[in-house]
DNA sequence: ACCTGAACACCGTTCAAGT
DNA sequence: ACCTGAACACCGTTCAAGT
């Protein structure tokens, strides 16, 4: 066995970003290297600039595949609205699910995907139609995005580290919380490990879209304070 | 001139972390460098390692600071719960803000300084008094800090790149804007610009907090689904 | 069109040694 | 207690050259 895959696979832009989301995924954004990268081709480090300007695009890449995996026709826009939007925030989190560690990657490259910019024209019509004004509705789609980024990248229990290093960093923060004093921090010390952890994935992202629709609906009757 | 401050700055852990937020503060985070910073302060790289185990370390040790330029009692707890969580997550948002390319480095850090567990602890107790038990008052209070943080980092325009290469950057996004069919993406195209930039910060801020709260008020009325 | 070799200017970190 | 020197195993990237 020399590699992984018993098929070689041939050098080529889509296989490069493949494969840095393959080594993200187990072992973290950070060991994604060029010269990893190439090592694993069975090939000179320079082959890759080839097929990618430079380490920056590679990302970047990396980021739009994210969105390429989503296909915003596949969420149905039926029902009222805050069921919608749901439903689009929550497709958004299904595709950086797959690939938590480069998660990060996606924040920035929305607008530069079919399928995010389909997502981002759904989102703004049915903000419209549910009375939001345009300026409004741009406002909370660009928020709808960054909810979804974020639940993924800041989901609790250290996703995006490497699991040889995930039992330490889980020990040092049990150490941490020991520590609390019950007597200054009476609530704190008895959620403490709820809030550093997440016992249930499905839960946790099921709260925090419920979370940012609840506001979305929350805003709607204000409207009227923006344009007469 | 040698270095730009007069006055040499003496190595110590401290004076290590203040020179790393503020050449993160100017340059990014990716300029914050071991072999830098000893550069900075006219001492070997491994000069550095007495006061700082390692890099990691270095890194948490900045997050921690970014909580510590904030004083949880000052808070004013008075008023209705809403308007006092509105207060917590702004003042949150304020410290992250001061080192916004550092802010990233916040959200792991919260409950390893003493103001964090203050406002922690705070926004505990009051979701509990508003009405909400302690499981869900711990969702939410960790909410409002990832959501804190996602304002920061993920604020529209560039903010932890350096300034030179801001323009070029933004001028990018136009492009891509400007490629927008208007027929496959009318909403969007009409506010694209808005969609990635940002005029007005303090008008994203309030907006961001505001949608936050809204969605706390949303969850409360359905408190009664969970326990009894 | 696609890849290599050699080289450059960087990283973080260890370890023994100095004062 | 605090810092240095030398060394190691890494980075991204350029540029001329090969096929």
């Amino acid at each position: 066995m020399r590699t992984k895959t018993a098929v070689k696979t041939e050098l080529s832009r889509d296989a490069v970003v493949d494969r840095a989301l393959a080594i993200a995924d187990v072992e973290g954004l950070d060991a994604v290297t060029i010269r990893r990268l190439a090592q694993e081709f069975g090939v000179t480090p320079m082959a890759l600039y080839w097929h990618v300007s430079n380490k920056d695009e590679l990302l970047a890449a990396m980021g739009d595949r994210l969105f390429a995996d989503l296909d915003a026709d596949a969420v149905a826009s039926t029902g009222p609205w805050p069921q919608q939007l749901r439903r689009l925030v929550a497709a958004v989190v299904g595709a950086l699910r797959a690939h938590p560690a480069a998660a990060v990657l996606g924040s920035q490259r929305i607008l530069y995907s079919d399928s995010g910019r389909d997502l981002a024209e759904r989102a703004l019509e049915l903000l419209v139609r549910a009375g939001f004004d345009v300026g409004m509705a741009c406002d909370i789609a660009r928020h709808s995005m960054q909810t979804a980024v974020m639940l993924v990248t800041q989901q609790p229990g250290e996703l995006t580290t490497a699991a040889e290093l995930r039992e330490g960093l889980m020990a040092e923060k049990r150490a941490a919380i020991a520590s609390l004093p019950v007597d200054r921090f009476p609530l704190l010390a008895a959620s403490a490990v709820a809030f550093t952890s997440c016992e249930d994935d499905d839960g946790y992202y099921r709260f925090g879209i419920d979370l940012f629709v609840a506001g979305v609906e929350g805003m709607l009757p204000r409207r009227a304070s923006k344009t007469r």
